[in-house]
DNA sequence: GTCTATAAATGGATAGAC
DNA sequence: GTCTATCCATTTATAGAC
């Protein structure tokens, strides 16, 4: 593992680097904008050393996607796993949403913002994908609790994080006059009072 | 005006041939996807005839977007004007919305799902576009009638028609397993319980 | 494993005939 | 106003040296 490393002068991860920038460059200007040049420009890093370590630029994105799909996935499953009922976990998960939001917006913009499939044709709907399902999930578990009084489950799920998602979007554009976070108490509340039994 | 489309043995309006096949390429592929071969193919219009009528291939995109912000700000605003407090006003706009969701799918695709500013450089954010602002409007003047609670008007906006939009978006993504249209009252009924004063 | 140089293909855009 | 043919820049991807 110390070996695979100390090539050309310079010992760090590259491959970690280049997934790095090149989330920065697709989350400014998308993936059809980007060349490899721009990538190779921006990293320091050669065309031919890019081409080691991915097979080609779809895959460079593909593998960008997942690793930003598993982490939103971790992260909403471990704000989910502490509580018990679907209003708390529904409340840590816009927690959790926003604070990805704010923490990390170039890795939020390219997931919520990006027309993936334009790019990666066997990509599945991101609304299908596991975070949005975990998601789900908890609005679903909520209605057979009868937590949630009774509703369609697309429209409960819909109605509980539309809102939130939404000013998420707003926040990325720039939209918004004040930070997201003097937010996240009344929209949980608006989205709560649509719901509860 | 008569005299004008009689060349080349096809009397019908070029112009609008090529914007009606441009958007259906352009909501199924993406613009980047869509090379200008591909809607000379798909129209049988030559490249040549194209630039006659476009600047370019970002003027083409531009002329296509713009259009259909005016069509779905009109729809908008011809939904609200027959209503006079903001209930009803939000009820007539999410009924539109859906309606053009399901007539127009693919202009709704392309106005919503389109990441427009990566082939539009000065293009503004679409949440500050002309229906998106009517649509928030409206959420302000119920703001001030007291007709809904004292809320930030983000926040009352996005709950208000964050839970469609979203279902839009599932509609359009193929993920609804029934039809949109079943889910209107719900979503409006969960919306304005958040709301109300 | 990383680099440079280059191949091969495609795309946007233009020129000029009709 | 519309068409065909072509130009030129750019891009992805590969070959081969180090």
């Amino acid at each position: 593992m110390a070996k695979a490393e100390q090539k050309s002068g310079r010992g760090e991860d590259l491959k970690a680097e280049v997934l790095k920038t090149t989330l920065t460059l697709f989350s400014q200007q998308g993936y059809f904008n980007t060349s490899l040049q721009d990538i190779r420009k921006a990293t320091g890093v050669s065309i031919g050393a890019i081409y080691h370590h991915f097979e080609n630029k779809e895959a460079l994105a593909k593998s960008l996607y997942e690793t930003l799909l598993d982490e939103m996935n971790q992260a909403i499953s471990e704000a989910i796993a502490p509580h018990e009922n679907c209003r708390a976990q529904s409340r840590a998960v816009v927690e959790a949403l926003f604070h990805l939001t704010l923490d990390e917006p170039q890795k939020m913009q390219f997931i919520l913002m990006a027309q993936h499939r334009e790019y990666l044709p066997d990509a599945s709907p991101i609304c299908s994908s596991r975070p949005f399902q975990a998601m789900k999930g908890v609005v679903e578990q909520g209605l057979r609790k009868k937590e949630i009084r009774p509703l369609d489950s697309w429209v409960a799920a819909s109605a509980m994080f539309g809102g939130a998602l939404r000013l998420m979007n707003l926040h990325l554009d720039g939209a918004l006059d004040r930070p997201l976070m003097d937010l996240m108490e009344e929209t949980l509340d608006c989205a709560w009072r649509g719901l509860e039994a």
